[in-house]
RNA sequence: GCUGCUAUAGUGUAGUCCGGCCAAUCAUGCGGGCCUUUCACGCCCGCGACUGGGGUUCGAAUCCCCAUAGCAGCACCA
């Protein structure tokens, strides 16, 4: 199912080999669970996904929840569903929380290596030290003596930031954040919500520790982590362990849209935003909700690429995706913003016969019923346009005899409408159509559509002449869209 | 400040490793036209870039040096 889906964009934008994958890779997706998936993962995910599919091989969706500040009960099951809809091929999912077991005991290996010593010395102090490339008192201790504070740290004897184990990497490295960095700490609150404990691993740690026991082969990540592959790197040599092949790919600056999730979780609290997939708000949800299909953010990315430049991401691009997937199958309804009533002088009744779609007949065709009075978009009734033709219906000549001004018909022919350079615009009989609010970035839009947009509920239509978008909710009252785009 | 990375049109991207086939690819955007009972789709035409300066070379987007700009990291976050 994937396969042909996959070749189709393959065949277009091939992402660049990955070394060593001939045989399969084993690459993971790595998120907090803090809040919902935005676009920012989306890239780490799909292009990960994209070379498993490539290669073949297994995909971890790891749950990386090490620091219960920063865990979302709600998380873990928002990141599988948000993994879900963006179509990602997980193959196995585990959870760090699960694992600190296999994490303590390596941690006790490390430090029967030599590779890690127990620091109790106070942090700013340790701070100059790094600085000044000095080593503290307790790097040099017997790994006995290290065994022996780790014990302590697991069995309470110590209490928050007062130790830590540190790995034991290159004092003189000439990059700071190198110098014997920390690989635990202990953490008495808050609580974490999915396991009793107090001495967590940092996430240079964990993430060494569960690349390599899972066997992740590569890794495609973000640039802020190169620092933290070299880091990790330390680790690796200690162990005597392969290291995976990273790629790193640049910062990706997103704009008009809220990313951080303490805003978002902020926002919502106080009631500015209406959830976690309110339309500002840069969440998968929120693309979704605003008809956004879930292959068009996985093009979108793909062809972002893994590029090491910082890049800003285009809406355009995005939108131009999706109205690739979306354009052939919405079906096209007229919304009247802004509606004015127009009653038309001689018009007997007619009947409107619109296509659902223009390039598919078969999908067969509206009626609407006009009986003389029709709801016009006030933006189309102004001075400098004396004939209108209504869409699929008859000519209509303005006369600004007096406000409002006056509507008569005179016709059916589209060829006069034509040669009288008539504006071709969308309506809607006044006696049979609904409420529709258009909801937009920028605000809402009043105005009525066709009863039949009710059916649509949870789809992508057209708004002819008005742009794309997705019904949201129907009611007696009417019904609520969202503006997908143009 | 220290450590490191990057630099192609408005945006994204190909080409850079192994210099000539690149007066630079594709997409998007914008402008114009055709088609069309939508300002959508489709089709056609056009606009628009190798950060700057040196150097090597018969020849440089591609190699070297310098400059500039941007970014990342320097957390008991991930």
């Amino acid at each position: 199912m994937y396969a042909s889906l996959f070749e189709k964009h393959e065949h277009k934008r091939a992402l660049p080999d990955l070394e060593g994958a001939e045989n399969g890779v084993v690459m993971r997706f790595a998120p907090n669970p803090s809040g919902p998936l935005h676009i920012g993962h989306a890239r780490a995910a799909v292009l990960n996904d994209a070379y498993v599919k490539q290669y073949g091989g297994r995909y971890i969706l790891r749950i990386e929840d090490t620091d219960p500040k920063r865990v979302d009960p709600e998380a873990y099951e928002t990141v599988r569903e948000d993994s879900a809809w963006l179509g990602l091929g997980i193959t196995e999912t585990v959870t760090q929380s699960d694992r600190l077991p296999l994490y303590y005991d390596l941690c006790r290996q490390l430090i029967e290596r030599g590779g890690a010593y127990v620091c109790t010395c106070d942090n700013d102090r340790f701070r100059e030290l790094k600085m000044a490339k000095t080593a503290c008192p307790c790097r040099g201790q017997a790994v006995e003596k290290n065994l022996e504070l780790w014990e302590k740290m697991l069995d309470h004897t110590f209490r928050e930031g007062e130790v830590s184990v540190r790995v034991r990497t290159d004092l003189n490295h000439p990059d700071p954040a190198m110098r014997d960095f920390p690989a635990f700490r202990i953490l008495d609150s808050p609580p974490h919500p999915q396991v009793q404990a107090h001495v967590y691993p940092l996430m240079n740690f964990s993430v060494v520790a569960d690349d390599h026991l899972l066997g992740v082969t590569h890794v495609i990540r973000g640039k802020d982590h190169i620092a933290n592959t070299r880091r990790q790197r330390f680790i690796y040599d200690h162990f005597g362990w392969n290291v995976p092949v990273y790629r790193h790919y640049g910062r990706m600056g997103i704009e008009g849209v809220v990313l951080s999730t303490s805003q978002m979780r902020l926002g919502i609290r106080e009631g500015t935003y209406t959830g976690w997939d309110d339309i500002r708000l840069g969440t998968l949800r929120a693309l979704a909700r605003r008809g956004i299909s879930p292959d068009a953010v996985r093009n979108a990315v793909l062809a972002i690429g893994i590029g090491e430049t910082d890049i800003s991401f285009s809406w355009d691009n995005l939108y131009a995706e999706n109205r690739k997937i979306v354009d052939p199958v919405a079906n096209r309804y007229f919304f009247v913003p802004d509606p004015v009533t127009a009653q038309i002088e001689g018009a007997r009744p007619h009947t409107a016969h619109a296509l659902l779609h223009p390039n598919d007949a078969s999908r067969g065709n509206r009626t609407l019923e006009c009986t003389g009075t029709v709801l016009v978009p006030k933006s189309e009734i102004n001075r400098d346009v004396s004939m209108l033709r209504l869409k699929d219906l008859f000519n209509v000549t303005i006369a600004w005899d007096g406000t409002p001004p006056s509507f008569t018909y005179t016709g059916d022919s589209l060829a006069d409408a034509r040669a009288a350079k008539a504006p071709i615009i969308q309506w809607l009989p006044a006696q049979d159509c609904v409420p529709c609010t258009l909801l937009t970035q920028e605000g809402e839009i009043y105005g009525a559509c066709e009863p039949a947009v009710k059916q649509e509920l949870g789809k992508v239509v057209q708004f002819e002449r008005v742009g794309f978008a997705k019904i949201d909710a129907v009611s007696d009252d009417g019904v609520m869209a969202y503006f997908t785009h143009r």
